[in-house]
Formats: structure tokens, C-alpha cells, sequence
DNA sequence: TCTAAATATTCCTTGACAAGAATATTCAAA
DNA sequence: TTTGAATATTCTTGTCAAGGAATATTTAGA
């Protein structure tokens, strides 16, 4: 799992912004507006986003247009995924660390 | 979506001891031995993956055996199937949001 | 060509966070 | 009860990232 994934959206502000982008593309001053934010830090926000590969633009005139990049979020998917199946499989594996535990500490003392 | 929880997973040795722990529960002193990090610090991450409600602690004597909390994750695994319905439902909207830009712009125009 | 709108970038300052070092706490065993 | 092992906490320092302000860039239209 990337790292810069997961702090690209360990942000409220660009938390917000791809949960606003989840309704469709929007341009950067829509973003600005409805999140209440400047301007600039919409854009650096966005730009971090991108490098993530969570999000891309779309350049028409001089409006920029922003979409998400579903391929960003399947990493971060199957990555999950991947505990889903450790969990149904053999949930707490606790008792049977405690019993190792035991033997091992039991083997000290022999 | 939770930042706290994001912001707990955006941590290189962090993930990496979520990463460990996806092996069944280990103690404060095998993450140490494991990830070649200093006592003090596997204690920290360990106290933000804790509060951040991703790993759970059992005492046992001196000891403090560390596993991981599957409600945890749950949150993070709902709010990204929120996307992958709409990915599925309808991928790409540029091209209607395209659309609806053209309009608004000739409407400028008139 | 000039202007205004939309967006990106740069620079600066401040706050948060990670690592290091030292120390405190808790427990089992002698 | 003292000692050593396992773990947690505190304090300090350096680094990085976010926000603010100012400015650059691009584009359509007059």
C-alpha cells in the first residue's frame, strides 16, 4: 500500500473535495465555492491529490475540470480487501498466540 | 469519513506494523525486533493506531499484545464501496458535464 | 492588442508530527 | 523486597506540510 495515498486523503479539505467530486466533475472554482476555501489552496490541494493519481483534470478553455481517478482508489480496494479475507478466515487468533505464549514461557523454566 | 483514521494509516512504519499485525497478534517487543525501530517509538505508533480504534491491546503479565481491530477498518471499507458504486452506476460524467457548460456558456452569449 | 476571468505557482510563516534520549511504570522471579 | 525485563511517557529538536499573500500564466472576448 502507497503512503502518499493515504495522506494525500488523510486531509479534511481534500477529504471534502473528493467526496464533492463523488457527484461528478466539477472545475476548480465550483470546489472553491462550495468548500469555502482560496483559491490557491483549492489548487494545491488538487495538485496533491493528482500526484496521488486520485483525481485528474481535464483542461478546456481556461477552466480546469476535475474528475476522480477510480484507478487511484483500487490500490487502497483490494488492499482492504486483503484483511477481509484474514478476518473471515481465522478472526482472533488470540487464544492461540496465548497458548503459544504459554508453551514458549513454560520451555524457560524447564 | 474519519481524518483521524486516515492519518493513523498515512505512516510509513505505521503500515507497516498494521502490515505485521495482519499475521495474528504480537507483542510491543516482537514489532520492535520485526520492523528494526526503537522501543519508544513502536509504543507511539502503536498509541495512534489504538486511539485511532484500528488495533486493540491485551495485558498479559509485563506484557502488551497488540491485534488488529477489524471495526476499525470498517468505516474506511464502506466509505470506498460508497465509490465503487458510483463508478459502476455511472463512471464518466464529463461528457454530460461537458454538455451542461456548453449550454450555460451560449446562454452568456445571448 | 488589452482586459478580465480562471487557475497555478512561489515565498513565507506557523503548527504538527516523527525520531532520539532519558526516564517512569509495571510485573515476575529470585 | 530487590532486580531485570517489557512497555509507556516526557521532553526536546528538526522537518515537513498547510494556510496566507502575492504574483504568474493562460484564455476568451472586446
Amino acid at each position: 500500500m502507497q503512503v502518499t495515498t493515504l495522506s494525500a486523503l488523510a486531509d479534511g479539505n481534500r477529504l471534502h473535495i473528493v467526496e464533492l467530486l463523488r457527484g461528478g466533475p466539477r472545475t476548480v472554482g465550483e470546489i472553491t465555492e462550495k468548500l469555502g476555501l482560496r483559491q490557491p489552496q483549492v489548487s494545491k490541494h488538487l495538485r496533491i491529490l493528482s500526484e496521488a493519481g486520485l483525481v485528474e483534470v481535464h483542461a478546456v478553455a481556461n477552466l480546469r475540470i476535475y474528475r476522480l481517478r477510480p484507478q487511484g482508489f483500487e490500490e487502497l480496494d483490494s488492499w482492504l480487501a486483503s484483511f477481509r479475507q484474514v478476518w473471515e478466515e481465522r478472526f482472533d487468533r488470540l487464544d492461540d498466540y496465548l497458548r503459544d505464549l504459554q508453551s514458549r514461557r513454560s520451555k524457560q523454566t524447564d
